[in-house]
RNA sequence: GGGGGCGUAGUGUAGUGGUCAACACGCCGGCCUGUCAAGCCGGAGAUCGCGGGUUCGAGUCCCGUCGCUCCCGCCA
């Protein structure tokens, strides 16, 4: 070894000690006849000091290195004085007095600070990524990521899971997200399709009898991309056999609380986790997801404004629509003009506009006041609870417009007021999904979850007479708003698979030729079955206190799919093309 | 596919029609034996993403384009 000990380990208990450390350059401090260094390795930093007194060698050595070489130093580890030790630094109470002194490799100036967390462009920073990784808050979160996968592995192990490795060259299907696919060369004309997820493996698992698998699988989809959204991306992949939703869902959830007893410092809001059904969610929050670490629930306003002067309500409320509310607490400062911006966004998700009511000493101030009777006044100050310097947002339309608007005004506007605590961690269950909803563009049926996805035992009827009120047997665990995984029990005979096919609109060849394997795998005795998939990115992001999945994978794409540090994706040569049997027709300008 | 924001020395920013440009950090040189975001003195470094247009004059206004980013669609 280069080196004999880290330099973040070094402590008052070394001191006489001589040691060979190796690492980077962190910061350099000249005085002249005395040069400081804050060497750098994974573990951590520590002064070294180079006194022209002691060795003038290593001293004169020591000039001409800068921030980011790489060295080795041999020293004698020594106890500061008093008044000289660094309380910010692990190792502040000692520092190394350097006597010899090796380059082993010089380095350029990075085009970035590493010894800094100052904010730098995203195209620089993964340009370099491999510097961009050396900056402590990515080293951070990429250690987090590791005890996250470490914690879980370990935990599963001891639940008597086996983790089974499933193909990442496979077939594509036609349901679902679009394919990342891989050409032939062997099979002129055909292709491969890399996983969206191992879903049909893992239920193959459960056929064949392996009972319990997981796997920390990467995934693919090629898909426009989001903050929290990547091409390829982890999961935690898992499935049993012989299981109920229950438990699959006690698994998780004790896992997870566990997990994060164990890597992090931030506090789980309640447990056992909420459990709250599909329709609750939307109706109280506006989202299949919802933040609950904060209130502001969504207010139904519709019975009580059905007849209401104000004719966009009883509008609304006569043509089936729904109308509803969201108190904003101490908002009633807003501008017209903020409130004019609100309502641009809420226009951009489909509704038609936005109703605001000022909660005043002397009553509710509102363009609308004038139209409401007292009753409807005082209702509408009943129900969202509104004290004096609220604001009160309402929605008139459908009751998927009202949802999304509302829902979307929620979350925005708690993390402009920062209602949400940033070190709670509030987990919960939604349950109850709709198999099914329809697809206007496409003019039929789509799997909600996805057409593995077993429906409630006593609603299998309804798939025949009225399939959009089939609920699933399916369950997402949701964190602070993001769905952090998803799961159900699968289906795990012929027919109920078939007849979910059927309903799809997806014909019997089509099903057979596509998810011939399953079906006829089906037929050979597969046990009841069912599991999950976290998403390991989000997870990880939640954990580390970050906005993007970007900051936890270590080599993460742009928002246009492209790796800037390899140039990726890339044409290739004309060989590999005729190899591959592929022509390029150029897109059309 | 659509919409918003951004792009000015290596990095982060200022500069919204009038000396082609300022500040901080970094970088280079000098001084300095107790700093830890070291300090002090001096210096170099920018065809203002790219292309076109408007104008007597464009970093600044307009159009296009490329890149980053956020959102909608999309994401079984």
């Amino acid at each position: 070894m280069l080196k004999s000990i880290n330099c973040g380990a070094l402590r008052l208990e070394h001191v006489g000690q001589t040691v060979t450390l190796a690492g980077w350059v962190h910061r350099r401090r000249d005085h002249g006849g005395l040069i400081f260094f804050d060497l750098r390795d994974r573990s951590g930093l520590v002064q070294v000091v180079f006194n022209a007194d002691i060795s003038a060698k290593a001293h004169a050595l020591a000039e001409s290195v800068r921030p980011e070489f790489v060295i080795q130093v041999q020293g004698v580890v020594a106890a500061r004085p008093e008044g000289l030790i660094n309380p910010n630094l692990a190792t502040g109470e000692i520092e190394v007095e350097a006597h010899q002194l090796t380059i082993l490799n010089p380095a350029k100036t990075p085009p970035f600070p590493i010894n800094e967390n100052t904010p730098v462009r995203d195209e620089v920073r993964l340009k370099y990524r491999y510097l961009d990784l050396r900056r402590a808050s990515m080293q951070q979160n990429l250690i987090l990521r590791h005890q996250v996968t470490t914690f879980i592995r370990q935990y599963l192990n001891n639940q008597d899971f086996l983790e089974i490795e499933t193909p990442i060259l496979l077939k594509s299907t036609p349901e679902g997200a679009r394919d990342y696919v891989v050409p032939s060369r062997i099979h002129p004309g055909k292709f491969y399709a890399l996983p969206q997820s191992p879903q049909q493996m893992k239920q193959l698992l459960m056929v064949a009898g392996y009972e319990r698998y997981y796997q920390i699988a990467r995934c693919f989809r090629d898909e426009d991309l989001r903050a929290d959204r990547q091409p390829e991306f982890t999961q935690l992949d898992l499935e049993m056999s012989f299981v109920e939703s229950q438990d699959v869902r006690d698994l998780i959830e004790a896992m997870l609380i566990e997990l994060v007893e164990s890597v992090s410092d931030m506090q789980i809001q309640q447990k056992p986790f909420p459990v709250l059904t599909y329709h609750e969610a939307m109706e109280r929050y506006g989202s299949d997801r919802p933040d609950l670490r904060y209130g502001m629930p969504l207010v139904d306003l519709t019975d009580l404004v059905r007849h209401s002067r104000f004719g966009v309500f009883a509008n609304t409320v006569a043509a089936g629509g729904r109308v509803k509310a969201l108190r904003v607490p101490g908002a009633a400062s807003f501008s017209r003009k903020r409130i004019d911006q609100l309502t641009d966004e809420v226009k951009a998700r489909g509704a038609k506009g936005l109703v605001w009511l000022k909660a005043e000493r002397d009553g509710l101030r509102s363009s609308i006041a004038k139209f409401l009777s007292e009753e409807e006044k005082d209702g509408i100050i009943q129900r969202t609870a509104a004290e004096e310097g609220d604001l009160i947002l309402a929605v008139a339309d459908t009751a998927a417009v009202v949802h999304e608007t509302l829902g979307w005004l929620r979350t925005h506007l708690a993390a402009e007021l920062n209602l949400a605590d940033p070190n709670t961690l509030a987990f919960c269950w939604v349950v109850d999904f709709p198999l099914l909803e329809w697809d206007e563009e496409e003019k039929r049926w789509v799997a909600v979850h996805h057409p593995f996805t077993s429906a409630k035992p006593e609603h299998w009827a309804l798939l025949e007479t009225d399939p959009g009120k089939a609920l699933a047997n399916a369950y997402d665990v949701v964190c602070n708003g993001m769905e952090v995984g998803g799961g159900s029990i699968r289906i795990h005979d012929a027919g109920h698979q078939q007849q979910v096919f059927r309903a799809l609109g997806i014909s019997e060849e089509e099903a057979w030729s596509q998810f011939g394997h399953l079906l006829e795998a089906f037929s050979y005795g597969a046990p009841p079955h069912g599991g999950i998939a976290l998403g390991l990115d989000r997870l990880v992001a939640i954990l580390a206190r970050e906005e993007s999945i970007r900051e936890v994978i270590a080599f993460p794409k742009t928002a246009s799919a492209m790796d800037l540090m390899l140039q990726s994706p890339s044409p290739i040569s004309p060989q590999q093309l005729a190899e591959l049997h592929l022509r390029i027709v150029p897109p059309e300008k």
